[in-house]
DNA sequence: ATATTATCGATTATCGATAATTGTGGCATA
DNA sequence: TATGCCACAATTATCGATAATCGATAATAT
């Protein structure tokens, strides 16, 4: 019955190697474009080289790092180029998906969105900017899953969870207080109403809404990151 | 200046392995659901087990092979399910793509295209399978380059190469004469009109013929991979 | 007979060490 | 001064060997 005592939070060695550098990543202790040196990774992990290339392995499938064959790893950094691009495909597929949603979700479901946008909110309150983002991809997450396509929340997984790093880093970087209009609570109104129309305007300006969010962000953060990113070599 | 003599087909151990068990996946010769033991690989491509297990990671990132942690690797197989929402997803992107790309392409851009439709058509009749399915690919792949968006791109990628290849087996299997609507030259026809409608539909109606012929696959066929694939374990 | 545990072969995960590659700085040369 | 070449340090790629894990089967107990 009640197995897994010792293994819960455990797993694999390379496992663990990949949530200790994804929450690296996350909080910004190696922030976007920062090399990522395996033999160094190795020694203060206490682990083989090879388990830290098993765990970048799945890091750069998740895309929140690029590896460069022979040369080196570095930590995922978008350009505004690139940031805009990832949310417009972002927005097409967020739109299915919570449409979907909306048409299966059951009342519990719905109240299990709404305590998640809580959460959000809390986080902000708090000021816990982990957790704030964090509990933001959890309540995404819990929205692609309602829609019952596996593929489609995979996709939105692969293609936002680079975004929400980065982003995250740059927010915290600035330092400004975000989601004051409180899209998240919107769109599950939205849902409980099964309007599509409103659904999907909801989605649409909750992801325009983070895009205004980033190009306003203090110049000079946005910069240190983006600039030079670019390998002229 | 002329370097890259002998390394034009190489690159590192791990890329060969990629390319080779890649093929092997498209051609058939390990077939979806068919598991692949990575010591035994390593002999007989004459590398390390690391190396393979590089090349499997890449595998895996690229949804050609899914991996069991503990447990075993085996090839993507789909379920009926599965290939109905992938194409459903692929549709949605695919049609942007089409528009895009519509959009920005030149004059020279059309006339490649429709020399990678005519490709398409020659493989077909000269009965090379194989040919056909990487001629396939590389007309769609040119259409979401034009697009102009690198995550657009990249997204079909990630989205459509296990389809294909499990597609390609599924249909080889069945020996059956394929695409004898020349959707390829209609979707290129419509990119010259530059109609948005129209290039919308004839994707769609192109996208919705995968999916009929996959349906109508002798139903053995498609059994005999699809079937027992869920681990009841 | 059924359920639980022990054991074994096969396979994956991890390790420590070596080979190959890349970028860099010094040095020679024009 | 500018350019090409070479040794060196740093890093990634690969190797061969060992450890850990899993599934199946045999053994044991109820």
């Amino acid at each position: 019955m009640s197995s897994e005592l010792t293994s819960i939070r455990s797993g694999s060695l390379s496992a663990q190697a990949f949530g200790v550098i994804k929450d690296a990543i996350f909080t910004g202790q190696i922030q976007p474009g920062e090399a990522i040196r395996e033999l160094h990774l190795a020694r203060s992990l206490r682990v083989s080289q090879a388990t830290v290339r098993e765990a970048l392995a799945q890091l750069e499938s998740a895309g929140l790092i690029v590896r460069q064959a022979n040369r080196r790893t570095t930590v995922t950094s978008f350009t505004r180029e690139e940031v805009r691009d990832r949310l417009e495909l972002r927005m097409l597929l967020e739109e299915r998906a919570a449409v979907l949603a909306a048409a299966r979700a059951s009342r519990e479901d719905l109240a299990e969105l709404g305590k998640l946008a809580g959460g959000i909110a809390e986080a902000i309150a708090a000021g816990d900017h982990y957790e704030h983002v964090q509990a933001d991809i959890r309540f995404h997450r819990f929205i692609w899953a309602l829609a019952g396509s596996a593929i489609l929340c995979q996709t939105l997984d692969h293609l936002t969870t680079p975004l929400f790093a980065f982003l995250a880093v740059i927010h915290q970087a600035s330092q400004r207080q975000l989601g004051t209009t409180r899209p998240h609570e919107r769109i599950v109104k939205a849902m409980r109403g099964r309007d599509e129309a409103k659904i999907r305007a909801e989605v649409r300006a909750h992801i325009e809404g983070s895009y205004a969010e980033f190009l306003t962000s203090p110049a000079e953060t946005v910069r240190a990151f983006v600039e030079g990113r670019i390998d002229v070599s």
